[in-house]
DNA sequence: TTAATACATTTGGTGTGCCAAATTATTTTT
DNA sequence: AAAAATAATTTGGCACACCAAATGTATTAA
């Protein structure tokens, strides 16, 4: 019979990563049981077994950070997500928008041998489908930051690097808009009333809202 | 997060099923209580569930038989088992006898549609690297029931088919006398006293227990 | 400074699978 | 048929993640 704990662990752990690194100055419980569609009261009960394990460290002003220890079984998760991404997009025929909700059951199965093989297998890649960064064995992340698109200039071109939100819903409303990694864009300008953004994609004429816009990121071409 | 019902419910089907095989008169809740490593009243309730789930039938006899649809569930999780395990060995290098407990994870993962995939990408293999078949999408299964090799015919030949015990530790434990899927072997006698069985693989002489030998399917060269 | 608002924590309680131990059949033996 | 062994079931309880609602405790506005 399975034994839960890791898959539970490894879920929070994944989460408080994720939003440090939107927010490093620290998150508290509201922000990290909102992320993970949780009651406060089950997230700081579970933070607290976290600190026990000294995966996690609550600050005196009670925001959540991950210890060391912490932060590589995150990077080690996230490693195990973007390599299965890969293999799905890559050898099992999967759109790259596609592969998140499957890539996300995954990601907590096997040992660090079977990933490392996987690594093998399909070739060392750098990034995943989305065009997100593979830690390495080590836990090695390059984070080359790209710019939302929201803060773009108005005339220049870009190039999609990949998306600070990851719901497969989402980035199949890109995809859709012909919007995906290393596709080119031109920053036509944003609307200052409700600050959405408008830009050309190929000969299209695309409208985006704020929060998508902001959650797309770009590298000057 | 998860929803781990699906994952009690299928174990318990799958550990049905098989000794269902073995014993096709029906099993009690003690046998599978054991096959399980579980206690007779978890088995019992669980056993509850699955029946007002419409997955299994308690007949008069307290039996425990799979109804058509748990039968269904049963096969497909097999159908999983054997895929992946397939992919682990054909295409991550891993050994027959070292596949059995990741697939055991990995066999609860994911969709119909990804297993498909997966098995269209493998190339529709019939059977697993242990040599038992496959179930197809429909959960179809052709059973080739091999003869257990307790029951040769002393200074006969047999081919090694498949094997009625999945763990990997007697599966290293054969494989590593070159007893494996394919391999030829004579039967050279049965010791009365204990009924332990010697059979000659290549040049080597080997002996195995009764439970080893029960447990190893041939069939006539 | 007081009131309002947001956050933090506690309390009591649920569902699910699990168990040990006691009890009640049901078989076997003798 | 009585005794012994085995099987089936019930009882009460544990662990774990979870929740709603109540209660503190800060912060921010008025």
């Amino acid at each position: 019979m399975p034994h839960f704990k890791d898959l539970f662990e490894e879920t929070y752990l994944k989460a408080i990563y994720k939003l440090n690194n939107k927010s490093p100055k620290g998150i508290n419980n509201i922000t990290l049981a909102k992320a993970l569609q949780l009651n406060p009261a089950t997230v700081l009960e579970m933070v607290r077994k976290l600190t026990e394990r000294k995966l996690v460290e609550l600050q005196q002003d009670k925001t959540i950070h991950l210890t060391e220890s912490g932060r590589k079984k995150a990077l080690s998760i996230i490693r195990r997500h973007r390599l299965w991404e890969v293999f799905l997009a890559d050898k099992l025929g999967y759109s790259w928008d596609e592969v998140h909700e499957l890539a996300e059951e995954l990601e907590h199965v096997g040992s660090d041998d079977l990933i490392n093989r996987l690594e093998n297998y399909l070739g060392h890649p750098k990034s995943d489908p989305h065009g997100d960064p593979i830690p390495d064995k080590k836990g090695k992340l390059k984070e080359e930051q790209g710019m939302p698109l929201m803060n773009g200039v108005k005339g220049k071109q870009y190039i999609i690097t990949n998306f600070t939100d990851t719901n497969d819903q989402f980035l199949q409303y890109l995809s859709s808009l012909q919007i995906r990694p290393g596709a080119k864009v031109k920053f036509t300008g944003m609307n200052e009333y409700d600050r959405s953004c408008s830009l050309s994609v190929g000969k299209q004429q695309v409208h985006l809202s704020e929060k998508a816009a902001g959650n797309i990121l770009v590298q000057p071409v």
